[in-house]
DNA sequence: ATCGGTACCTGCACGC
DNA sequence: TGCGTGCAGGTACCGA
Protein backbone atom coordinates (compact mmCIF):
# COMPACT_ATOMS: atom_id res chain seq x y z
CA UNK A 1 0.00 0.00 0.00
CA UNK A 2 1.75 2.90 0.86
CA UNK A 3 4.75 4.78 -1.22
CA UNK A 4 6.79 7.31 -0.23
CA UNK A 5 4.13 10.32 1.06
CA UNK A 6 1.70 7.84 3.21
CA UNK A 7 5.38 6.61 4.87
CA UNK A 8 6.22 10.10 5.18
CA UNK A 9 2.80 11.18 6.61
CA UNK A 10 3.16 7.95 9.06
CA UNK A 11 6.67 8.90 10.18
CA UNK A 12 5.57 12.64 11.09
CA UNK A 13 2.28 11.78 12.73
CA UNK A 14 4.77 9.15 15.16
CA UNK A 15 7.52 10.97 15.45
CA UNK A 16 6.17 13.08 18.52
CA UNK A 17 4.32 10.09 20.24
CA UNK A 18 7.53 7.72 20.49
CA UNK A 19 10.56 9.49 20.13
CA UNK A 20 12.74 9.27 23.30
CA UNK A 21 10.42 6.53 24.64
CA UNK A 22 11.09 3.00 25.44
CA UNK A 23 9.69 -0.04 24.23
CA UNK A 24 8.47 -1.54 27.31
CA UNK A 25 7.52 -4.83 25.95
CA UNK A 26 6.33 -6.60 22.61
CA UNK A 27 3.25 -8.45 21.97
CA UNK A 28 2.52 -10.83 19.15
CA UNK A 29 -1.47 -10.76 19.36
CA UNK A 30 -1.59 -13.59 16.18
CA UNK A 31 0.93 -16.12 17.38
CA UNK A 32 -0.76 -17.00 20.60
CA UNK A 33 -4.28 -17.92 18.53
CA UNK A 34 -3.02 -21.46 17.55
CA UNK A 35 0.36 -23.02 15.07
CA UNK A 36 -0.61 -20.86 12.08
CA UNK A 37 -0.29 -17.59 14.38
CA UNK A 38 3.34 -18.53 14.93
CA UNK A 39 3.91 -19.37 10.97
CA UNK A 40 3.04 -15.81 10.39
CA UNK A 41 5.03 -13.88 12.55
CA UNK A 42 8.02 -16.36 11.13
CA UNK A 43 7.42 -14.40 8.15
CA UNK A 44 6.78 -10.82 8.98
CA UNK A 45 10.22 -11.21 11.17
CA UNK A 46 11.74 -13.28 8.30
CA UNK A 47 15.13 -11.37 8.49
CA UNK A 48 17.39 -11.97 10.54
CA UNK A 49 16.16 -15.73 11.01
CA UNK A 50 14.90 -16.08 14.56
CA UNK A 51 14.60 -19.32 16.26
CA UNK A 52 11.24 -17.80 17.56
CA UNK A 53 9.37 -14.95 17.28
CA UNK A 54 9.71 -14.38 21.02
CA UNK A 55 13.04 -13.81 20.50
CA UNK A 56 12.34 -11.06 18.49
CA UNK A 57 10.61 -9.95 21.97
CA UNK A 58 13.64 -10.44 23.91
CA UNK A 59 15.72 -8.42 21.85
CA UNK A 60 13.92 -5.47 21.38
CA UNK A 61 12.44 -5.28 25.10
CA UNK A 62 14.23 -2.74 26.80
CA UNK A 63 15.47 -0.28 23.88
CA UNK A 64 15.12 3.25 23.21
CA UNK A 65 13.37 5.08 20.11
CA UNK A 66 16.07 7.06 19.65
CA UNK A 67 13.67 8.63 16.51
CA UNK A 68 12.02 7.18 13.34
CA UNK A 69 12.59 8.62 9.82
CA UNK A 70 11.73 7.09 6.44
CA UNK A 71 14.33 5.22 4.12
CA UNK A 72 12.36 4.76 0.77
CA UNK A 73 9.02 2.92 1.69
CA UNK A 74 11.17 2.00 5.04
CA UNK A 75 10.38 3.29 8.27
CA UNK A 76 13.25 3.26 10.17
CA UNK A 77 13.20 3.41 14.27
CA UNK A 78 16.86 4.04 15.66
CA UNK A 79 17.06 2.39 18.91
CA UNK A 80 19.61 2.46 21.57
CA UNK A 81 19.64 -1.10 23.18
CA UNK A 82 18.80 -1.09 27.23
CA UNK A 83 21.94 -3.33 27.86
CA UNK A 84 25.64 -1.24 26.42
CA UNK A 85 24.24 2.06 26.23
CA UNK A 86 26.84 2.15 23.04
CA UNK A 87 24.65 -0.52 21.15
CA UNK A 88 22.96 1.53 18.34
CA UNK A 89 20.30 -0.62 16.00
CA UNK A 90 17.32 -0.01 13.31
CA UNK A 91 13.91 -1.65 13.32
CA UNK A 92 12.97 -1.55 9.68
CA UNK A 93 9.60 -1.56 8.88
CA UNK A 94 7.83 -1.89 5.58
CA UNK A 95 4.70 -1.94 5.43
CA UNK A 96 3.88 -3.80 2.18
CA UNK A 97 -0.06 -3.22 0.59
CA UNK A 98 -2.05 -2.77 3.68
CA UNK A 99 0.50 -2.84 7.19
CA UNK A 100 -0.73 -0.31 9.28
CA UNK A 101 1.32 1.61 12.20
CA UNK A 102 -0.73 3.50 14.56
CA UNK A 103 -0.39 4.64 18.10
CA UNK A 104 -3.42 3.57 20.33
CA UNK A 105 -4.64 4.34 23.53
CA UNK A 106 -4.91 0.50 24.41
CA UNK A 107 -2.67 -2.89 24.04
CA UNK A 108 -6.39 -4.58 23.48
CA UNK A 109 -5.53 -5.75 19.53
CA UNK A 110 -8.01 -3.32 17.19
CA UNK A 111 -8.42 -6.09 14.35
CA UNK A 112 -7.97 -10.04 13.70
CA UNK A 113 -4.79 -9.05 11.59
CA UNK A 114 -2.44 -6.97 14.56
CA UNK A 115 -0.13 -8.99 14.55
CA UNK A 116 2.70 -6.88 16.86
CA UNK A 117 1.94 -4.61 19.48
CA UNK A 118 5.07 -2.56 20.92
CA UNK A 119 4.15 -1.05 24.46
CA UNK A 120 5.88 2.01 25.21
CA UNK A 121 6.60 3.41 28.62
CA UNK A 122 5.87 7.35 28.95
CA UNK A 123 3.34 9.20 31.51
CA UNK A 124 -0.04 7.77 31.48
CA UNK A 125 -1.59 11.14 30.66
CA UNK A 126 -0.33 11.32 27.28
CA UNK A 127 -1.99 9.41 24.35
CA UNK A 128 -0.31 6.45 22.29
CA UNK A 129 1.09 4.14 24.12
CA UNK A 130 0.66 1.48 22.29
CA UNK A 131 1.78 1.14 18.90
CA UNK A 132 -0.03 -1.49 16.47
CA UNK A 133 1.21 -3.42 13.59
CA UNK A 134 -2.01 -4.34 11.27
CA UNK A 135 -1.55 -6.36 8.00
CA UNK A 136 -4.64 -7.50 6.63
CA UNK A 137 -2.36 -9.33 3.75
CA UNK A 138 0.97 -9.27 5.29
CA UNK A 139 3.41 -8.57 2.74
CA UNK A 140 4.72 -6.30 5.31
CA UNK A 141 8.47 -6.86 7.02
CA UNK A 142 10.26 -6.36 10.64
CA UNK A 143 13.72 -6.26 10.47
CA UNK A 144 16.30 -5.66 13.43
CA UNK A 145 19.59 -4.72 12.43
CA UNK A 146 22.62 -3.14 13.44
CA UNK A 147 22.55 0.31 12.86
CA UNK A 148 25.98 0.01 10.61
CA UNK A 149 23.85 -2.37 8.57
CA UNK A 150 24.61 -2.61 4.86
CA UNK A 151 20.63 -3.61 4.22
CA UNK A 152 19.56 -0.20 3.41
CA UNK A 153 22.31 0.76 1.00
CA UNK A 154 20.64 -1.37 -2.31
CA UNK A 155 18.28 1.32 -2.52
CA UNK A 156 18.51 3.92 -5.03
CA UNK A 157 18.41 7.52 -4.43
CA UNK A 158 15.37 9.31 -2.86
CA UNK A 159 13.72 11.23 -5.44
CA UNK A 160 13.12 14.43 -3.32
CA UNK A 161 17.34 14.56 -2.59
CA UNK A 162 18.62 13.84 -5.83
CA UNK A 163 19.64 16.85 -8.10
CA UNK A 164 18.89 16.74 -11.39
CA UNK A 165 22.14 16.44 -12.94
CA UNK A 166 21.96 12.80 -10.87
CA UNK A 167 18.86 12.18 -11.67
CA UNK A 168 19.46 12.99 -15.40
CA UNK A 169 23.09 10.67 -15.53
CA UNK A 170 21.10 7.59 -14.26
CA UNK A 171 18.41 8.29 -16.76
CA UNK A 172 20.73 7.68 -19.57
CA UNK A 173 22.70 4.16 -17.89
CA UNK A 174 19.16 2.66 -18.27
CA UNK A 175 17.60 1.49 -21.38
CA UNK A 176 14.17 0.49 -19.08
CA UNK A 177 10.47 1.61 -20.18
CA UNK A 178 10.08 4.46 -17.65
CA UNK A 179 7.19 3.24 -15.55
CA UNK A 180 9.39 -0.47 -14.60
CA UNK A 181 12.25 1.83 -13.80
CA UNK A 182 10.22 4.26 -11.69
CA UNK A 183 8.80 1.12 -9.70
CA UNK A 184 12.57 -0.21 -9.54
CA UNK A 185 13.40 0.65 -5.93
CA UNK A 186 17.15 0.35 -6.77
CA UNK A 187 16.75 2.94 -9.31
CA UNK A 188 14.85 5.54 -6.84
CA UNK A 189 13.61 4.87 -3.79
CA UNK A 190 9.89 5.28 -2.52
CA UNK A 191 8.22 5.27 -5.57
CA UNK A 192 5.47 2.99 -6.10
CA UNK A 193 2.55 2.18 -8.99
CA UNK A 194 0.33 5.36 -7.91
CA UNK A 195 3.07 8.11 -7.98
CA UNK A 196 4.79 6.35 -10.77
CA UNK A 197 1.80 7.10 -13.22
CA UNK A 198 1.27 10.36 -11.61
CA UNK A 199 4.50 11.74 -12.54
CA UNK A 200 5.01 10.68 -15.63
CA UNK A 201 1.46 12.35 -16.22
CA UNK A 202 2.79 15.46 -14.80
CA UNK A 203 5.79 15.50 -17.04
CA UNK A 204 3.81 14.33 -19.98
CA UNK A 205 5.43 11.37 -20.97
CA UNK A 206 4.79 8.08 -22.39
CA UNK A 207 4.98 5.24 -19.53
CA UNK A 208 6.62 3.40 -22.00
CA UNK A 209 9.33 5.56 -23.31
CA UNK A 210 12.94 4.75 -22.75
CA UNK A 211 14.57 6.00 -19.96
CA UNK A 212 17.87 6.28 -22.34
CA UNK A 213 16.36 8.09 -25.16
CA UNK A 214 14.24 11.11 -23.20
CA UNK A 215 15.94 14.32 -24.27
CA UNK A 216 17.32 16.90 -22.08
CA UNK A 217 14.01 18.52 -21.60
CA UNK A 218 11.54 15.65 -20.95
CA UNK A 219 13.65 14.44 -17.96
CA UNK A 220 13.51 17.82 -16.40
CA UNK A 221 9.88 17.65 -17.23
CA UNK A 222 10.11 13.93 -15.58
CA UNK A 223 12.20 15.27 -12.48
CA UNK A 224 10.20 18.08 -11.94
CA UNK A 225 6.91 15.86 -11.86
CA UNK A 226 7.95 13.13 -9.68
CA UNK A 227 9.07 16.22 -6.97
CA UNK A 228 6.02 17.83 -7.40
CA UNK A 229 3.61 14.93 -7.30
CA UNK A 230 5.51 13.57 -4.10
CA UNK A 231 5.37 17.01 -3.00
CA UNK A 232 1.62 17.86 -3.05
CA UNK A 233 0.69 14.20 -2.16
CA UNK A 234 2.91 14.38 1.27
CA UNK A 235 0.86 17.85 1.97
CA UNK A 236 -2.09 16.31 1.62
CA UNK A 237 -1.38 13.41 3.82
CA UNK A 238 -1.22 10.78 1.54
CA UNK A 239 -3.99 8.75 -1.09
CA UNK A 240 -6.12 6.06 1.14
CA UNK A 241 -7.61 4.22 -1.39
CA UNK A 242 -8.49 0.96 0.46
CA UNK A 243 -6.38 0.44 3.91
CA UNK A 244 -3.76 3.60 4.38
CA UNK A 245 -4.14 5.87 7.47
CA UNK A 246 -1.16 7.66 9.28
CA UNK A 247 0.15 7.24 12.78
CA UNK A 248 -2.86 8.46 14.35
CA UNK A 249 -5.38 6.74 12.12
CA UNK A 250 -6.30 9.58 9.69
CA UNK A 251 -7.23 9.10 6.26
CA UNK A 252 -4.94 11.00 3.92
CA UNK A 253 -7.14 13.13 1.01
CA UNK A 254 -4.06 13.06 -2.06
CA UNK A 255 -6.53 10.36 -3.93
CA UNK A 256 -9.11 13.10 -5.31
CA UNK A 257 -6.17 14.83 -6.99
CA UNK A 258 -5.01 11.72 -8.33
CA UNK A 259 -4.93 12.57 -12.42
CA UNK A 260 -4.78 9.25 -14.17
CA UNK A 261 -4.61 6.65 -11.37
CA UNK A 262 -7.62 4.67 -11.38
CA UNK A 263 -9.46 7.05 -14.02
CA UNK A 264 -9.72 4.74 -16.75
CA UNK A 265 -12.38 5.64 -19.47
CA UNK A 266 -12.54 9.36 -17.63
CA UNK A 267 -11.58 12.43 -19.09
CA UNK A 268 -8.28 13.82 -18.88
CA UNK A 269 -8.22 16.74 -16.30
CA UNK A 270 -5.87 18.60 -19.58
CA UNK A 271 -7.23 17.68 -22.37
CA UNK A 272 -10.55 15.93 -22.19
CA UNK A 273 -9.32 12.75 -23.96
CA UNK A 274 -10.64 9.39 -21.82
CA UNK A 275 -7.72 7.68 -19.95
CA UNK A 276 -6.32 4.66 -20.65
CA UNK A 277 -5.10 1.74 -18.91
CA UNK A 278 -2.52 -0.78 -20.01
CA UNK A 279 -0.15 -3.75 -18.34
CA UNK A 280 3.29 -2.59 -17.93
CA UNK A 281 6.09 -5.06 -15.85
CA UNK A 282 2.68 -6.33 -15.31
CA UNK A 283 1.46 -3.65 -13.71
CA UNK A 284 -1.93 -2.11 -14.49
CA UNK A 285 -0.52 1.82 -16.15
CA UNK A 286 -2.74 4.63 -16.62
CA UNK A 287 -2.10 7.45 -18.85
CA UNK A 288 -3.72 9.97 -21.22
CA UNK A 289 -2.78 9.30 -24.49
CA UNK A 290 -2.75 12.60 -25.92
CA UNK A 291 -0.81 14.28 -23.55
CA UNK A 292 1.57 11.13 -23.09
CA UNK A 293 2.54 10.43 -26.59
CA UNK A 294 5.31 7.61 -27.25
CA UNK A 295 8.31 9.54 -29.18
CA UNK A 296 8.67 12.98 -29.76
CA UNK A 297 8.07 15.51 -27.19
CA UNK A 298 4.48 16.37 -27.01
CA UNK A 299 3.34 19.94 -28.20
CA UNK A 300 1.80 22.14 -25.66
CA UNK A 301 -1.85 21.86 -25.23
CA UNK A 302 -2.34 25.07 -26.49
CA UNK A 303 -2.01 24.90 -29.61
CA UNK A 304 -4.43 21.90 -29.75
CA UNK A 305 -7.81 22.42 -30.96
CA UNK A 306 -9.92 23.48 -28.01
CA UNK A 307 -11.51 20.48 -26.90
CA UNK A 308 -13.54 21.60 -23.40
CA UNK A 309 -12.23 19.61 -20.06
CA UNK A 310 -16.17 17.86 -19.00
C1' DA B 1 20.30 -5.64 -17.88
C1' DT B 2 15.69 -6.34 -18.28
C1' DC B 3 11.29 -8.53 -18.46
C1' DG B 4 7.35 -11.60 -17.70
C1' DG B 5 5.46 -14.79 -14.77
C1' DT B 6 4.69 -16.51 -10.34
C1' DA B 7 4.34 -16.47 -5.38
C1' DC B 8 3.00 -14.51 -1.19
C1' DC B 9 -2.10 -13.03 1.27
C1' DT B 10 -7.00 -11.24 2.26
C1' DG B 11 -10.82 -8.46 0.93
C1' DC B 12 -13.76 -6.52 -2.26
C1' DA B 13 -16.46 -5.64 -6.44
C1' DC B 14 -18.41 -7.82 -10.04
C1' DG B 15 -21.22 -10.94 -12.95
C1' DC B 16 -23.96 -14.90 -13.10
C1' DT C 1 -28.14 -14.99 -1.47
C1' DG C 2 -24.13 -17.42 -2.85
C1' DC C 3 -20.32 -18.58 -5.62
C1' DG C 4 -16.46 -18.03 -8.79
C1' DT C 5 -13.37 -14.67 -10.86
C1' DG C 6 -10.29 -10.95 -11.21
C1' DC C 7 -8.09 -7.31 -9.19
C1' DA C 8 -5.58 -4.51 -5.57
C1' DG C 9 -0.90 0.47 -3.78
C1' DG C 10 4.28 -4.25 -1.98
C1' DT C 11 8.85 -7.19 -3.01
C1' DA C 12 11.40 -11.44 -4.24
C1' DC C 13 12.65 -15.04 -7.07
C1' DC C 14 13.07 -17.70 -11.34
C1' DG C 15 14.07 -18.38 -16.09
C1' DA C 16 14.57 -16.41 -20.63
Amino acid sequence: MPELPEVETIVRSLQPLVTGRRIVDAELPSSTADGAGSAILRRILREPAWRAPNDFVSAIRGASILGVRRHGKHLVFDLRSSNGAKYRRCLLIHLGMTGRLTCEETPEPRSPHTHLILSLDGSLDKSGRWLHYTDIRRFGRWQLLDASSEALRSLGPDPLEITFAEFAALLRSRRAMLKSLLLDQRFLRGLGNIYADESLFRARIHPAALAARLTREQAKRLYRGIRETLRLAIAAGGSSIANYVDGLGNSGYFQHEHRVYRRTGQPCVRCGSRIRKMLIASRSTHFCPRCQRAGRPVRKTASAPGRKVT
